[in-house]
RNA sequence: GGAGGGGUUCCAGAGCGGUCAAAUGGGGCGGGCUGUAAACCCGUUGACUUCGGUCUUCGAAAGUUCGAAUCUUUCCCCCUCCA
């Protein structure tokens, strides 16, 4: 069978739903479409949560259709209260602006942006949803919905049921998201829309609005919340937030948090988030597991921060695991001759390096052996770093744990 | 509107006048084992410390007491049942 845009979503595992698979596989087979995600802007950068969507725009793409990115504005002024427990803090408008900024540089990474026919097209819903006519929106818009039917969606339910409040804004959160795509559909002839599986009630009411008001028939697609073997949520490291962008998450630690992939995950991985071919990850699927956890860090590490970046954290993963002494990947801290010769105390020097933010935690860690000068435990808290402690390039290395290093230079 | 129950350290959840920086479990962190994995085992989990202690915490404020997370008063918030 000749692989087609859906063959090959469902073969990555990214198909979770879709509202109509046949009738979207003839017209995707048939047409080249139009079909759009919406990224929430509430932080400075999306993080690896958002990089499954991200992969689906990529896929697009690769099958000649083409990605609408919707930077939603509109919407976080709002907050989709799906999932969420509590009201979302409310962005400035400034703010909200900002990431939008900064969000869009990652999709122009991650997207092809040379060829007319699939290069993304960023919408932001403010533009229509800011001058939205309240009167006329709830008789074209409004009358579409029952108030039967909204409360029956999970993410109003849920609330409800755990009598949490859910204010009158957050409850048309659906309704505007519904709006976008109706908007999207006739500005822009997008056909479908694709989001995670928290997204379905969202993106059926789209559908269904399109239906009621063009009577046009669009599509909804989700993909699959990704847990991990472990059962936790994904996109955690050491460090907080697995971020796309070398500001928040450096190239190395990023390349390392795929690296620390659990066993049983490697797989699932490699064909969600890089672009192996499928039949290749079949042929190297029994490969030894850790050079698979390189090939993962190594594709996905490429694919956000380049073939460089990614060589550079192999290269400082291999000599500071493998060697026990480092590369320049690793962060490293300036200091001055002078503050040398005074010498420094170790817990003074923890804390310059940010591994840890008290000194009550260093003095336990020191106790607990996770503390470590050049692969040394340190023993004691009272010691003081001296000129000794540096090699001959005047370098020392600075350990918490196993996989947190910073290196720390005279000059 | 009426009647009860409750707000405790990251989370769940004990404590109900001194022995409480607060049981226990989860999570986190560190160590061991290994493969920068999982599982398992051990330690640790408010801050500061000259390691003797000191300081700040149990929804908020005021009070009783030699002494309060624990008692009293007021306030704020949440839950359950009835109307």
């Amino acid at each position: 069978m000749e692989s087609s845009f859906l063959s090959e979503f469902k073969k990555r595992d990214y198909f979770n739903q879709c509202t109509n698979s046949e009738e979207l596989e003839t017209l995707m087979n048939k047409n080249k479409i139009k079909a759009y995600i919406g990224f929430d802007c509430t932080a400075s950068s999306l993080h690896v949560g958002s990089l499954l969507q991200i992969m689906c725009l990529r896929m697009l793409q690769k099958y000649g259709h083409q990605p609408i990115v919707l930077l939603g504005g509109g919407t976080t002024r709002i907050g989709d209260p799906s999932g969420k427990d509590e009201t979302r803090k409310i962005l400035s408008e400034k703010e909200i602006e900002k990431n939008i900024k900064n969000i869009e540089k990652v999709f122009k990474i991650y997207l092809k942006t040379n060829n007319p026919k699939t290069k993304p097209i960023f919408v932001n819903n403010y533009k229509w949803l800011g001058k939205l006519n309240y009167i006329k929106f709830l008789r074209d818009i409004g009358k579409h919905f029952t108030i039967n039917k909204m409360l029956s969606f999970d993410s109003v339910k849920l609330r409800l049921d755990r009598e949490q409040s859910l204010s009158y804004m957050e409850f048309n959160y659906m309704i505007l998201q519904a709006y976008d795509f109706l908007e999207l559909n006739k500005s822009k002839n997008c056909v479908m829309q694709i989001g995670g599986s928290d997204q379905w009630g969202n993106i059926v009411n789209g559908v269904e609005l399109i239906k009621r008001h063009s009577s046009k028939q669009v599509f909804g697609l989700t993909t699959p919340l990704i847990t991990l073997a472990s059962g936790a949520k994904m996109g955690k490291t050491e460090k907080g937030a697995v971020w796309l962008d070398e500001k928040l998450l450096s190239s190395y630690d990023y390349w390392q948090f795929w690296r620390n992939t659990d066993d049983r995950d490697v797989l699932k991985f490699l064909k969600m988030f890089t672009d192996i071919e499928l039949n290749k990850i079949e042929e190297i699927k029994d490969k030894e597991i850790n050079d698979l956890k390189v090939l993962l860090a190594n594709e996905a590490t490429s694919m956000l921060h380049g073939k460089k970046a990614a060589q550079k954290a192999e290269e400082t993963a291999k000599k500071t695991f493998g060697k026990g002494s480092f590369g320049d990947d690793l962060p490293t801290i300036n200091l001055s001759k002078s503050n040398i010769d005074k010498g420094i105390n170790i817990i003074e020097l923890v804390l310059l390096s940010n591994l840890l933010s008290s000194k009550s935690e260093v003095r336990r860690s020191i106790k607990n052996n996770g503390i470590k000068i050049n692969n040394n435990p340190v023993a004691d808290d009272k010691i003081d770093i001296k000129l000794k402690d540096f090699n001959n390039e005047n370098i020392l290395k600075l350990s918490f744990g196993k996989k947190k290093h910073v290196i720390f230079k005279i000059n």
